[in-house]
DNA sequence: GAGCTACCTCTTGT
DNA sequence: AACAAGAGGTAGC
């Protein structure tokens, strides 16, 4: 078997300029679970990550880094929306130049090394110390050897006796917590960080184990690159959520609920055909039903965990002969019809080279392309463009986003029974107009303030 | 052209 | 527990 490495980044990043929970789980991308608390898995294109973070660092780990891992010259490289905001905007932007560059500087400086996964059988355990109060570990399971502590971290060989009976990260979390509980003190720690810092440290630690290799400093720059574009890190977050919050009271409300919400950059294809699934469909449906997608129709990349991870079909894999009929019985609904026909339309214009193109062109053009694909409307149009074709002043106004508008900001809509197309550009226009060349991010904001999920 | 409905299935609320 | 209502809509009338 193909040893599997991964990488390890961390990049610093304030809490309030990315909130993984939230921009994951916002309904914007489906593909991410919480794998533990406070650690995120899932794809971007075909690569497996998982992400934690505490107040000041990104923690990264690719899961799947090959030895021959082809890095292809100058992906993604595109810096198209620094966008300005505000009146200042030539000012603003030579900030955000200025930031960028250092942050993309001192994100240098933070790489680790490359490790094996989780296959062996010796477990390398380093980790800084935190509050860990209980402890569950058989001393038949594991064995540590060579234990030692530096400072505020420990070093632990465990061998893991028994691995048939545990998966690779229970016994590593046992390890570390029966390290930590034998030889550390608790240090000073507010444990009312959120997400879990012990977990993030934790996810640190999985990715130091076993160090390998170093990792060629192409790669690791690529990487970081994927990251940077993935969660478009060179926007100041702050920034612009002081530009809308002087626009908008009720906005101001949204980000002291939900901060650090990013729009994510993702894939086209994958975007299309996620919110053709989206339809009539809560964001935990939506979810499994793009799952269901990826394991029938994607390839395997790797396992992580003892979880395999599938890729997102191709546009050729879902326009094959048969498809809507596996994806009845799926229980897709009158979707399967909708999904293999735009496949089909898709090949036959263009595929992804088309959808790629209408990045560069005009909100209104690249949504009007849109909904010649079978069951992209209006609004999943707009999604479409907002999240993976860089429209950020795009606004897909749904059920839910006509209620915030008719609540909030629109009155006169209250008596509207039905999203008409009329209603829709009212809300559309409205929210355009109130914050500006952002807009799409920024309504994005107020949705994932009014989410249930994210009440608390 | 605006407004109304059927469409599939599942989750959530009562 | 069982049942209705609604779910980040779209296409066709």
């Amino acid at each position: 078997m193909n040893k599997v490495k991964s990488l390890f980044l961390h990049i610093p990043c304030q809490i309030t300029e990315l909130n993984l929970k939230i921009t994951l789980q916002n309904g914007q991308s489906f593909r991410w679970k919480e794998a533990s608390p406070g650690v995120w898995r899932g794809m971007i294109r075909d690569d497996v990550w998982s992400f934690s973070q505490d107040n000041t660092t990104l923690y990264c780990v690719l899961h799947n880094l090959r030895d021959d891992a082809q890095i292809p010259p100058n992906v993604d490289s595109r810096n198209d929306y620094f966008g300005a905001v505000g009146e200042n905007a030539v000012e603003r932007e030579k900030l955000n130049d200025n930031k960028k560059v250092k942050r993309f500087k001192a994100s240098h400086l933070s790489i680790q090394k490359s490790c094996t996964n989780f296959t062996d059988s010796y477990v390398d355990v380093k980790i800084e110390c935190d509050a860990i109060k209980s402890v569950e570990i058989k001393p038949n399971d594991i064995t540590a050897e060579n234990s030692h502590s530096e400072d505020n971290t420990i070093v632990a060989s465990v061998l893991n006796k028994n691995r048939k009976n545990n998966s690779a990260s229970n016994v590593r979390k046992k390890c570390v917590r029966s390290s930590l509980e034998q030889k550390i003190d608790v240090k000073n720690f507010n444990t009312d960080q959120k997400p879990n810092p012990v977990m993030c440290k934790l996810l640190k630690a999985e990715c130091c184990t076993n160090i390998a290799s170093n990792t060629p400093a192409t790669t690791v720059s690529h990487y970081l690159k994927v990251i940077q574009n993935y969660f478009r890190l060179a926007v100041d977050l702050n920034l612009a959520y002081k530009d809308w919050c002087s626009k908008d009271v009720h906005f101001q409300a949204a980000a002291q609920k939900c901060p650090g919400v990013r729009l994510l950059d993702q894939p086209p294809v994958e975007n299309v055909f996620s919110f053709i699934c989206s339809s009539n469909n809560n964001i935990s449906r939506i979810s499994g039903l793009v799952e269901k997608l990826c394991v029938e129709f994607g390839s395997l990349q790797c396992e992580v965990d003892g979880q395999q991870w599938f890729s997102f079909p191709s546009i050729e894999a879902l326009a094959a002969e048969g498809v809507e009929q596996v994806l009845r019985k799926l229980a897709f609904g009158y979707r399967a019809a909708y999904i293999h026909k735009s496949a089909r339309v898709l090949l036959s214009t263009g595929g992804e080279a088309w959808l790629a193109a209408l990045r560069d062109a005009p909100l209104s053009h690249c949504r009007a392309q849109l909904q010649t694909l079978p069951g992209v409307g209006p609004k999943v149009a707009d999604c479409i463009s907002l999240m993976s074709l860089n429209k950020l002043d795009s606004i897909p106004v749904d059920t839910h986003v006509f209620q915030i508008a008719a609540r909030l900001y629109l009155p006169a809509l209250r008596s509207t029974k039905s999203v008409t197309e009329r209603v829709y550009r009212t809300v559309a226009a409205h929210f355009q107009t109130l914050y500006g060349p952002h807009a799409g991010w920024a309504h994005s904001v107020l949705f994932s303030a009014d989410l249930k999920k994210f009440a608390s």
